[in-house]
DNA sequence: AAAAAAG
């Protein structure tokens, strides 16, 4: 029988104009050193300030190699201002109540479908995750659950399959974490992660999935926060780096597992790890996990080892996007599962300003230039630390921009897969650090990765498809900042120009008139025909696929904007939704972990 | 025609 209704939460207002500014709650930490960017007294980070638009060039005096060659070292100015001042955080503002008949366009609709949906919690005191848990959830500073974190941790602690898609930077890590920790603390500690009692075969009770290494070095990172003083181990796994480590690891034995595709495989071949224990399974960027390129290797894991079919198990897939055709291949993974979706364009994506620029191919290198020559001297004394994260399709592309940017003044630093492990996290480590404020990537680094303080990403090639352009922009505009996102717009990616309207419309960008016309003119058709880009419809993912088996079209009719999120709410608040929940809430609390 | 993921 599938639940229907409509509610409505009270929701918390953000104060952005007056007082102090609001600091979310993860940020707040004494221990924390990055919060300090958010210094109480400095200016408030302003898109405009921090950029200003020049018409681009043709052609331009700098040559390939001329100019002073780029030596990395430490950015001079770094040291001077401290990078782990706190921010003045004034906490009665957790405590502001707004109506609920609070203005729709400010609210972030929360879609849930499925049978039998467990109610959402309204804070972590209600749910049973026991003390310890608890504590680590205080210890991070975690005030309120995001509302990702409201409704994903009830379905999940209730034992409920998982579909999750939620705005990047919102709290989605911690949102399937809690679930698997708790329940790992709900099992009596068999000697089974042990391997048996020294086989040397692991059989861990949850295995976390992600598609870099990376992100799933960060969920590591952030899950063994979660799970301190706990008793429950975790490990991770992935490629690159010699298994030995990773194996001595896994023999002292393991609990939850995270872990790229490629090395687990290899680790359960070798019989060093058994799925055969496993009773929780989660897949972070769980759309990217499915697509044609990783698709078999997931099917291999989850379907052709020892891993508990579903029903058995407890599946969660979280991701920003979720396209359908992907929401189609995701279900054989799950049983019953409820949809959740937050809207994408509230919280997190109305933060970002998105500037597309129409720039010829030959013209994007001088083009960067002067947009990075005019960020500079509009550079406040706080704006010149942030950072800059330009993506590139191609790997030598990335190289190439790298060697350019640095020729150039500016100091860059490139990361993509065709580098060893040692490098791309050196890479990672001297951009977040601010040793090289400039990231030339390409997509390794455009999913999941939380890095404070990007404060533009620059698409010097678009993606071929809007999915990856909402992932790669959400690398800003976290944690309740402010962020820039500009597009280098070429004759190549017209097919995107439909989508990349919708989805600018959507979250309420200003759209360049030759893009719209563009977006006219070239209605690319439907679906991916003629590329592995997908184009076309502008189903961003933010619907549960199977109203559309499921409904009549009174229900399709209900979501006349239904694809990008952010603002369906304002509608459908007025209609009937057959198949599902929808709730509305305020600007949402962007927590920084993804 | 790309990137990612094992070595």
């Amino acid at each position: 029988m599938t639940q229907t209704g409509m509610f409505s939460e009270s929701t918390r207002k953000p104060t952005r104009s007056t007082g102090p500014r609001y600091l979310p709650p993860n940020l707040r930490s004494p221990q924390n050193g990055n919060a300090a960017f958010l210094d109480a007294g400095a200016p408030e980070f302003t898109p405009s300030r921090f950029y200003s638009p020049q018409p681009a060039r043709t052609t331009r005096g700098r040559g390939r190699g001329r100019g002073p060659r780029y030596t990395p070292r430490r950015n001079p100015n770094w040291e001077d201002e401290k990078f782990d001042e706190l921010e003045v955080v004034d906490d009665t503002l957790e405590e502001v109540k707004v109506p609920n008949n609070l203005d729709a366009y400010e609210d972030i609709p929360v879609q849930v479908s499925g049978d039998n949906i467990p109610p959402p919690v309204k804070t972590f005191a209600e749910i049973d995750l026991g003390d310890c848990l608890k504590q680590n959830i205080r210890r991070c500073n975690y005030i309120k659950p995001t509302p990702i974190q409201r409704h994903a941790i009830s379905i999940a602690v209730a034992g409920r399959d998982l579909m999750a898609c939620a705005q990047t930077g919102s709290g989605k890590t911690a949102a399937f974490c809690f679930p698997i920790i708790c329940g790992v603390l709900k099992h009596p500690l068999t000697v089974a992660r042990r391997g048996g009692g020294g086989s040397g075969l692991a059989c861990p009770f949850a295995l976390i999935l992600a598609p870099t290494r990376e992100l799933s070095c960060q969920i590591y990172e952030e899950a063994k926060k979660f799970a301190y003083m706990t008793g429950v181990q975790i490990a991770v796994a992935y490629g690159g780096t010699p298994i030995y480590q990773q194996l001595r690891r896994l023999e002292k034995g393991v609990d939850i597992l995270v872990a790229t595709p490629g090395r687990l495989v290899d680790m359960v071949e070798r019989a060093k790890v058994s799925l055969g224990m496993i009773k929780y399974l989660a897949l972070d960027e769980a759309d990217r996990m499915l697509d044609m390129g990783f698709e078999p290797q997931i099917r291999k894991i989850v379907e052709q080892m020892d891993m508990p079919p579903p029903g058995t198990r407890q599946t969660m897939l979280f991701s920003a996007t979720f396209p359908d055709e992907i929401q189609r291949l995701a279900s054989d993974f799950l049983s019953d599962y409820v949809f959740l979706a937050v809207g994408r364009v509230g919280s997190s994506t109305d933060l970002i300003v998105q500037k597309v620029e129409l720039v010829q191919e030959m013209d994007k290198r001088n083009h960067l230039l002067d947009l990075l020559h005019s960020q500079r001297s509009n550079a406040t004394p706080h704006s010149k630390h942030f950072l800059t994260l330009v993506f590139v399709e191609t790997k030598k592309g990335a190289n190439e921009l790298e060697r350019w940017l640095s020729r150039n003044g500016f100091p860059a630093i490139a990361m993509h897969g065709d580098k060893v492990q040692m490098e791309r996290e050196q890479a990672l480590r001297s951009f977040k650090s601010g040793a090289t404020p400039i990231l030339v990537a390409t997509d390794v680094a455009s999913r999941g990765l939380d890095i404070p303080h990007v404060a533009h990403v620059i698409n010097f090639d678009m993606p071929k498809n809007i999915d990856d352009y909402v992932h790669r922009i959400g690398r800003t505009g976290r944690a309740g900042k402010c962020g820039l996102a500009t597009a280098f717009f070429s004759d190549k990616n017209l097919p995107l120009a439909k989508s990349l309207t919708e989805l600018m419309k959507e979250s309420k960008q200003e759209v360049p008139s030759w893009l719209s016309q563009h977006a006219e003119n070239y209605s690319a058709g439907t679906g991916s025909a003629g590329g592995w880009g997908r184009h076309g419809r502008g189903d961003f993912g933010g619907y549960d696929f199977r109203k559309d088996t499921a409904s009549s079209s009174t229900y399709n009719n209900a979501y006349a904007v239904p694809a990008i999120d952010g603002y369906y709410a304002a509608s459908a608040a007025s209609v009937n939704v057959p198949y599902g929940y929808t709730y509305g809430y305020g600007s949402i609390v962007a927590s920084g972990w993804d």
